[in-house]
RNA sequence: GCCGGCUUGGCGGAAUGGUAGACGCGCUCGACUCAAAAUCGAGUUCCACAAGAGUGUGGGUUCGAGUCCCACAGCCGGUACCA
């Protein structure tokens, strides 16, 4: 490849500015409290979702996001507000662990060495972040608050008449047992089926169990015991406390569904003297069940299988626990076994037969239905496949219809007693009604969402503050002067198979003293990433996760407080962003944050897919690495290409030709004021100067219109668009013969956030034949404002159009009355010819923008 | 299957119900140059002009629809027997 000169010398000043940020600490911003804090500018905290330090380092989906809030933050520091706008490390994770087993090195060591690439390559990109409060989450003084915070969950209860989490000690006064506190616990442990991975050595939560299948990794069910944390007790606040959010619908809709609230109710059936519960969202239909269904698992199998279907059951149990999720699901195919047992439908009376089957769950209602075959399709492919009878009691509204498989509310009910003639809405509230007037049963709120299964077996994690009393068997949390309580030194960090994780394996460090050893799980990466963004306020205090004034200032404060604006993938959706949002509800509920949600306003940024328009991946070979591009064409560049690709929001291609367009109006950008001289250095080159008579030129006019749409444009995160806007000014600047400073400099200052570095060199540059600019960095001085009066026109070019068709334009003064300018368009050669031999029906003037003719 | 989102030139994308294709890429031509690169200027939806057609398809509302309404198709994402 050939030598290329630069067209501009961003290899030179771009360092420098980023050097001169770094040591003038040009973006700290001071807490409440601290000296030269100005209490009078309100707050705005921009938030970006932290990376894993992989060891692949940046790639170029992160300066994505990053530089669409960095650009909001230099906007609002610019329009004077105190603005947060931190960076840090959510830096536990398997991929070091992985490396650590394989080199035998200490995690922390590729960790921070990966920390360290990725701050350099950020601040490379010279990003206006506050880097005095950068945090790691795997710092023993930040682990300390993750396991301080996972200690509150332990001694916590959900109050269900409060709506809140409480302390357990209240529990403890009242005369609970040990028992049965444990079994309210927000952070407790139980036993059972969760997704084990046996080549990774771990469990899994439900939301991550498909991610690492698809990543070829082995995940199967195993009955185990775990902690959990008690995230369903928040499951209608999580729904509730979201409405009011300005997130996208599409994200909002996304953990509603994960969330899966359904109204119904419980039934309870009998069976020799046995009760049987039954979930249903569908009571209505009561009088259409015709046999009943249990998961193979539920307790009362075996009680009430009569003695010739044992055998069956039996076989149909071991089959079914055998078969691993994805087995389960792979085949739709109904399968069950009769029971031989009935149970009574409280309705009427009847006997229907009891089946197993494992398309009835055993983790969600009652782990027991009644099957309607006639409106449930479930229940009618089951029935048909088993020659099992199907009764109607809901007939479709729209006629042609068939009954058979409705699964509709558009309907009335038949066959049905009481509710005939009633809509399934009536009908479905009046059966409620009905069962708890009898104590038959009631109405009932169930949700998908399951509890969070929260520890791993692995070493690079939170260990649990807890220790096991080999007495009584109870698990009992360290005190609090112990945290943080850091993983031992090792050296063997592979899992041996045992599912209490490598930790079992420094016998020193399990044996917390005679009676107790130490819980050998860890924290999954989750934890640390449920409140990081809490860190920031206040990252460096050693008495409390964060101090109450400056959580108040930069929480509360505003309405309606919290994250001013978050930014990142929609990855995250039903994970990281629902696991912060219930950790933050209960340190809400404890006073210990301003506000019941941490995320006031979220903004997902689309994918950035390869050149050939697919997802960027080393197999591929299609994946773009920043460093390449800060090389060849420079920070602002990369910066402005990234916002120029399209709308934030969008999925979009990479197009490196597309740098190179962005490098060119930069380069523009650059030549407007300066010129290489005969020894090849840029200087001033005269046509940007001081002699302004304050007339309102065509370039003046320019600059104020894009003073105008690059302030709204920002507002609406809407960069692609303000930066076309910045070009057509560019443009302008460069067909002129001169421009003047005042013109110049406006420009420079709205092109500041998207391109600091060029920006702030110019301007330097300015000043020193400019003496009257002030001393200031333009990212430390005011956001211009523009002057309406320059935006006004005096002539308008108005389009005329027959029948909706285009056929002329005439220019009209901008205030030319309706009459008028309906006068000339009819005068018009062009119209004439098309109205020719026509009636003029009507005309529409709308002024300012159009005439359109209507003639036949 | 269900739930979302998207569909505009050769490409990325612009368009408060009012000139479709701003801006950029690419391409063509011109200037500069011995020449090229870079730069600057002109042009660039389709059709040879005019006429006409044109925002996934088919309908509708409207003086006027990329934009609003109805139906359908394709692509992308989420979810997966949640009773």
């Amino acid at each position: 490849m050939s030598e290329r000169k630069n067209p501009y010398p961003f290899d030179v000043f771009e360092p420098a500015w980023q050097a001169t940020w770094d040591a003038e600490k040009t973006f700290k911003v001071l807490n409440p409290g601290e000296e030269g804090f100005d209490a009078g500018k309100p707050k705005y905290y921009v938030l970006d979702m932290f990376p894993y330090p992989s060891g692949a380092g940046l790639h170029v989906g992160h300066p994505e996001g990053y530089t669409a809030t960095d650009i909001v933050s230099r906007y609002k520091r610019m329009n004077g507000y105190n603005v947060l706008h931190p960076m840090g490390w959510d830096s536990f994770g398997l991929p070091a662990e992985q490396y650590a087993i394989k080199t035998g090195q200490h995690p922390s060591i590729t960790t921070y060495a990966n920390i360290d690439t990725f701050r350099r390559q950020l601040k490379m990109l010279g990003f206006s972040y506050d880097w005095d409060r950068e945090i790691a989450t795997t710092d023993p003084a930040y682990v300390r608050w993750t396991q301080w915070i996972f200690l509150r969950l332990y001694h916590s209860y959900y109050n269900t008449e409060l709506k809140k989490a409480c302390p357990v000690s209240e529990l403890e006064a009242k005369g609970w047992t040990r028992e049965q506190i444990d079994n309210v616990r927000l952070a407790y442990v139980a036993e059972g089926m969760v997704n084990w991975s046996p080549d990774m050595g771990t469990v899994l939560a439900n939301e991550e169990a498909e991610e690492w299948k698809s990543k070829g990794h082995i995940v199967e069910r195993r009955k185990l015991r775990q902690w959990m944390l008690r995230i369903t007790a928040y499951a209608e606040r999580l729904i509730d406390e979201l409405e009011p959010l300005d997130w996208p619908e599409s994200i909002k809709l996304l953990q509603r569904n994960w969330i899966g609230k359904s109204m119904g109710a419980e039934v309870n059936f009998t069976c020799n003297g046995k009760t049987i519960t039954v979930y249903t969202t569908r009571p209505d239909t009561l009088f259409g069940a015709t046999y009943m269904v249990l998961s193979p698992e539920h307790d009362l199998v075996n009680e009430i299988t009569t003695a010739e279907q044992k055998e069956a059951v039996t076989a149909y149990q071991t089959a079914c626990a055998a078969k691993s999720d994805l087995e389960r699901t792979e085949s739709k195919d109904k399968t069950g076994v009769f029971t031989g047992a009935y149970a009574v439908n409280p309705v009427n009376g009847k006997e229907i037969p009891i089946w197993i089957a494992d398309y009835v769950l055993t983790g969600y209602g009652t782990g027991a239905i009644m099957a309607v075959p006639a409106h449930d399709s479930r229940d009618y492919e089951f029935a048909v496949k088993f020659g099992l009878p199907i009764i109607q009691v809901v007939q479709p509204d729209t006629a042609d219809t068939p009954w058979q498989d409705f699964c509709g509310y558009d309907g009335t009910m038949v066959n049905s007693e009481h509710l005939n003639g009633l809509s399934v809405p009536e009908a479905k509230q009046q059966m409620i009604a009905w069962l708890e007037e009898k104590g038959y049963g009631c109405g009932k709120v169930n949700y998908k969402l399951r509890d969070w299964l929260f520890s791993r077996q692995r070493y690079w994690g939170e260990p649990f503050p807890i220790v096991w009393n080999s007495e009584d068997g109870n698990h009992y949390a360290i005190p609090e002067s112990e945290l943080p309580l850091l993983q031992p030194e090792m050296e063997d960090f592979k899992p041996s198979g045992d599912p209490r994780g490598p930790l079992v394996k420094a016998t020193d460090w399990i044996q917390y003293s005679e009676n107790f050893t130490r819980e050998t799980n860890t924290m999954p990466q989750w934890a640390g990433s449920c409140w990081y963004y809490l860190r920031y306020l206040d990252p460096k205090n050693n008495q409390a996760f964060v101090d109450p004034e400056v959580e108040k200032y930069w929480m509360g404060g505003n309405n309606p407080g919290g994250v001013d604006l978050y930014v990142g993938g929609t990855e995250h959706a039903v994970l990281h962003l629902l696991y912060a949002r219930f950790w933050h509800k209960v340190l809400y509920d404890y006073g210990l944050v301003s506000t019941n949600e941490p995320f006031n306003k979220l903004v997902n940024q689309g994918l950035i897919l390869g050149e050939d328009s697919q997802k960027m991946s080393k197999s591929r070979g299609n994946v773009v690495n920043p460093d390449d591009i800060v090389r060849e064409y420079g920070a602002d560049s990369l910066r402005m290409y990234e916002m120029f690709m399209g709308p934030l929001k969008e999925v979009k291609p990479w197009q490196t030709k597309g740098v190179e367009g962005i490098s060119r109006f930069l380069a523009r950008v650059w030549r407007v004021a300066m010129v290489e001289n005969q020894e090849g250095e840029w200087v001033l080159s005269g046509k940007v100067t001081d002699v302004d008579n304050g007339e309102v030129t065509p370039v003046r006019k320019e600059v104020h219109k894009t003073i105008k749409k690059v302030t709204e444009d920002i507002e609406a995160m809407s960069f692609n668009t303000a930066i076309s806007k910045m070009m057509e000014c560019t443009n302008a600047m460069t067909g002129a013969a001169t421009v003047t400073v005042s013109d110049y400099v406006q420009l420079l200052h709205v092109l500041n956030p998207f391109a600091p570095h060029l920006t702030e060199e110019l301007y330097s540059r300015l000043r020193t034949q400019f003496a009257t600019l002030p001393a200031c960095q333009l990212c430390q001085q005011t956001w211009p404002t523009y002057n309406p009066e320059y935006l006004v026109e005096n002539t308008k070019e108005i389009v005329i159009q027959v029948n909706g068709k285009l056929r002329d334009k005439i220019t009209v003064a901008a205030d030319a009355p309706k009459e008028e300018v309906e006068a000339a368009a009819l005068a018009s050669d062009r119209v004439k010819e098309f109205t020719d031999g026509k009636t003029i029906r009507k005309v529409i003037v709308v002024p300012g923008r159009l005439v359109n003719i209507v003639a036949n």
